[in-house]
DNA sequence: CAATTGACGTA
DNA sequence: CGTACGTCAATTGA
């Protein structure tokens, strides 16, 4: 690491100075935190502290406050910074929360009674330039231009609090006129009006900096007072008392008694627990959380670190070489590049280096480029299940890995998972597209800086990767007592870290695509769509609008046809599907029949489209599957979204015909879940009626229809047993007697006397569902049967609509998250059954519900036993877990 | 050109 | 004024 050197160099805040502007800078009513507490102060601190360590990489950093009540200038001047306005009510607290912030992000802070913080800053700058660390100064406050030397350098906001501009002795001298030392002169003539210190009437800069020039500095002025002709002299003269109390009040501090040393302000003290939980309590999101971590933990504050990198040349991961054996045998984290943007390019991804770090080093190496014997080494360090492996995602690095033929057994710990099990609401730890950001940073700045002083590997900076793989090692401890302490650790190493391999085993072998049938499709839809465009264009005088367009539907429906308005949008009258059938009921026009069918058309064609440019020359399909992405626990499925494929319409449905067996096996196997969420709620609310209903092994929603309303089995009509199920559901939703009513199409009030009837013949379910949002509201989390937690605090917030969302998230999240639980679950039991067993037969998608799996050639009786017992038994509640299964040459034969 | 919005597919 | 997602095209705004 030849570039840094010893050198050292301390950051000085002026608190309240800063917290102030940031105040301003950004909009109190956009940051708040759960208990309505202004935060825009802190956060805009807090950017401003991430930009300054990343801008500047300070060694040290201190941040100093004024404290309530006066200080020794106002006992010289009482109207010392007087009428100023008042402190802005949303300010209030602010500076509080920004120290407690300080606190977690290790940051000493000072305040120094009867002294302002400008004095502190004075202090600290002064120590430190006698002990050779560079200060840069932070404020906004003038007073702090004296305290510029050619070692000291004062960063002076411009624009909000990361736009800075820096002052060292030549630019104050250019902006201000005089050099720094004799700026406190200069003040005292012209005064300063944030300090409501009037100066000599008539003298402005340009004046003051005049007679600094002539005798030299402010007593050589006043010695020769006399001698200064004109008005300007004369009002001189008449204020010489008030310049000599300005020149008093002026100047800083620099002797306080400080606790501690220099040391106490090193960097490099945070605790990634303390920050996350204090960004909690202040609602922050998640680019803070990303940002102030790399900040705070950076290279800079840490001790450097050697940097091997490994060539062919380089013989660096024999077993043998002792120290080296070390690196690679000890903690190492494991880092890894791509080369392009991810897709699956030939369904693998380019592997262009590696990095494995250690505590003591890092070891940079292009596994394709490596000799035989090296190679050989490093494929049996990453196959070694003994050794722990880390990174920030597994499941894409072993991708990565297995795209250079490396297999990798042993990961112990990801840090997107471990993230997301900590705080499963922060949104976009997506982890390749995390990781691909980074790495496309890297790679244009690689492009950008022709000059290169860490070694290019094709492009990529080696000294970047290293700095982000020591990133890695370094998180994990703190994210893995983070999940200690919220009791998740479990739920990563024992679920969510094995399932990452297999949904990595997923992606990489893909489900196998029926090209022309596609092609056959697309063209059927194409045909439609023209035809449907045409009929819809007739019944409107023949205009070719878009009617992919809401806003000319707009005009056509609302101002030229005059039909009723619809629900509000944000930018006029809905055109949803509800509307145009809400539209049609009332005017019949044909037009609307015609745009819902071209709407469908339209969809349908999407999907088609969408799935043909994602089919591989292979012919086969590979989504990405996120573990981070739903906050329940659920999986997501992008690039293409394989787990909304058409189901409920006919036509939609014909899509899943296009999905079919690999080559060499010999069917499609869907298994799924019927009703996994009612029988969740049954187990949670331990409710006698709805728990007998499953053991019954009727009809679910005939059954509780029966019971709702109180007739026999065989007297369920369709519309009874549709009522109860939306019921159902609904309940499990939070729906409201409202919602309900509007989805079944009936009167509130009856919607509210339904579910009073359905509530009296399965009370528990009443009472779990509102003792369970009571837990949640006192806990600030709900729970999943295997402990997922979600946090909400909303549950406590006074903002009616924010309670009453969290309300429904909390009703919603235990069931819908432990349904996720078990098919997780069960896929590591079908993954683990079909290895014992010794069969070929492989998973290929996950659909909430559903699994579905290519069945090699005489396997089908073996993977169905294997799939059933693996998904009925994954877990065991009070009512049973049932699982149809079906198996057909396509998705669509398969289903049942 | 990037971000937002409306609409709609799934469980 | 029912949960959880991802994707598309049109539109908006820098």
């Amino acid at each position: 690491m030849s570039e840094q050197s010893s050198h050292q160099r301390i950051i000085l805040i002026d608190g309240h100075a800063m917290a102030f502007r940031a105040f301003f800078a950004l909009p109190p009513e956009s940051f708040k935190n759960g208990q309505g507490q202004a935060t825009n102060s802190v956060y805009g601190f807090a950017r401003m502290v991430f930009n300054v360590i990343k801008n500047e990489q300070p060694t040290h950093i201190a941040v100093a406050f004024d404290l309530a009540g006066g200080t020794f200038r106002d006992r010289i001047y009482d109207q010392y910074k007087g009428g100023r306005d008042a402190t802005p009510e949303e300010f209030k607290g602010q500076v509080e929360l920004t120290q407690k912030m300080l606190d977690a992000f290790g940051i000493t802070w000072y305040t120094v009674e009867d002294y302002e913080a400008d004095d502190i800053v004075a202090t600290l700058a002064t120590t430190a330039e006698k002990a050779g660390v560079e200060p840069l100064l932070l404020t906004s406050d003038r007073d702090a231009i004296q305290l510029v030397t050619d070692r000291t350098t004062l960063l002076q906001p411009v624009k909000g609090v990361t736009e800075l501009r820096r002052m060292d002795p030549s630019a104050v001298q250019e902006k201000y006129l005089v050099p720094p030392h004799l700026y406190p002169d200069l003040a005292a003539l012209v005064g300063e009006s944030a300090d409501n210190l009037p100066g000599v009437p008539g003298v402005g800069p340009k004046t003051a900096a005049k007679w600094i020039g002539l005798y030299g500095d402010l007593d050589g002025i006043l010695e020769h007072s006399e001698e200064i002709k004109g008005k300007a002299g004369q009002s001189l003269r008449d204020n010489l008392e008030a310049v000599r109390r300005n020149r008093q009040l002026n100047e800083a501090v620099r002797d306080l008694d400080l606790p501690g040393d220099l040391d106490t302000c090193r960097l490099g003290r945070g605790d990634l627990v303390a920050i996350n939980s204090v960004f909690d309590e202040l609602s922050f999101g998640p680019t803070i959380r990303r940002d102030i971590p790399t900040a705070l933990l950076s290279e800079s504050s840490q001790k450097e670190e050697r940097v091997i990198v490994a060539n062919p040349e380089l013989p660096v991961i024999e077993p043998a070489d002792g120290e080296l054996n070390a690196v690679l045998g000890e903690h190492a984290a494991v880092g890894a590049v791509v080369q392009a943007d991810g897709t699956w390019a030939e369904g693998q991804a380019d592997l262009r280096a590696l990095v494995l770090s250690s505590d003591t080093a890092s070891i940079v190496l292009q596994p394709n480029e490596l000799g035989g014997d090296d190679r050989a080494a490093l494929e049996r360090w990453l196959r070694n299940s003994v050794i722990p492996k880390r990174a920030f995602s597994t499941k894409l690095t072993g991708h990565l890995l297995s795209g250079a033929d490396l297999q990798v057994r042993g990961w112990e710990f990801d840090l997107a998972l471990a993230e997301f099990l900590c705080r499963p609401d922060q949104r976009p730890t997506d982890e390749a597209g995390l990781a691909m950001r980074h790495l496309q940073e890297d790679i244009a700045q690689a492009a950008d800086s022709g000059a290169q002083q860490s070694l290019d590997l094709d492009g990529v900076d080696s000294q970047a990767l290293v700095r982000r793989a020591s990133a890695v090692r370094r998180m994990v401890p703190m994210l893995r007592a983070e999940l200690e302490e919220r009791g998740a650790l479990g739920l990563l190493r024992d679920l969510e870290l094995p399932l990452a391999v297999i949904l990595r085993e997923m992606e990489s072998v893909g489900i196998a695509v029926d090209r022309e049938k596609l092609d056959e499709l697309d063209a059927e839809h194409e045909r439609q769509q023209a035809q449907v465009a045409e009929e819809a264009f007739s019944h409107i005088g023949g205009e070719q609008i878009n009617l992919g367009s809401p806003k000319q539907l707009q005009s056509v429906l609302f101002d030229r046809l005059n039909m009723p308005p619809t629900r509000k949008t944000k930018t006029g009258y809905s055109t949803d599907a509800e509307s145009l059938n809400t539209l049609f009921a009332q005017t019949q026009h044909p037009f609307l029949e015609a745009l819902l069918k071209h709407r469908d058309v339209t969809k349908l064609r999407q999907i088609i489209e969408t799935l043909r440019k994602a089919v591989t020359p292979e012919g086969r399909i590979h989504t990405t599957f996120s573990q981070n992405a739903a906050a329940t626990g659920r999986l997501a499925s992008s690039a293409p979204n394989l787990q909304n494929i058409p189901a409920r319409s006919e036509a939609g449905r014909q899509i899943r015909s296009a999905f079919r067996a690999s080559d060499g096996f010999a069917s499609l196997m869907t298994a799924d879940y019927s009703q996994i969420e009612m029988r969740i709620m049954a187990h949670l609310s331990e409710d006698e009626g709805l728990i007998s209903a499953f053991r019954s092994g009727e009809d679910l929603h005939s059954f509780v229809a029966s019971q709702v309303f109180g007739v026999e089995a065989d007297e369920v009509d369709t519309a009874m047993r549709s009522k109860t199920k939306a019921v159902s559901y609904g309940l499990a939703y939070g729906l409201s007697a409202f919602g309900l009513g509007r989805q079944l199409g009936i009167p509130q009030s009856e919607a509210t006397a339904l579910r009073d009837q359905y509530f009296e013949r399965f009370g528990g379910v009443r009472d779990y569902l509102r003792e369970s949002v009571e837990e949640a509201r006192e806990r600030g989390y709900t729970e999943t049967i295997l402990g997922r937690r979600r946090y909400l605090p909303d549950l406590t917030s006074d903002r009616r609509q924010a309670r009453d969302n969290a309300e429904r998230v909390a009703l919603n999240s235990p069931i819908q998250g432990s349904a996720a639980d078990i098919i997780k679950l069960a896929m590591l039991r079908v993954r683990e059954g079909l290895e014992q067993a010794d069969l070929r037969s492989r998973l290929l998608l996950q659909v909430h519900d559903e699994l579905v799996l290519d069945v090699a050639e005489g396997e089908e009786e073996q993977v169905m036993q294997v799939v059933k017992d693996g998904m009925e038994g994954a877990y065991e509640l009070s009512v049973p877990l049932d699982v149809s299964v079906g198996t057909g040459r396509t998705w669509l034969e398969a289903a049942h």
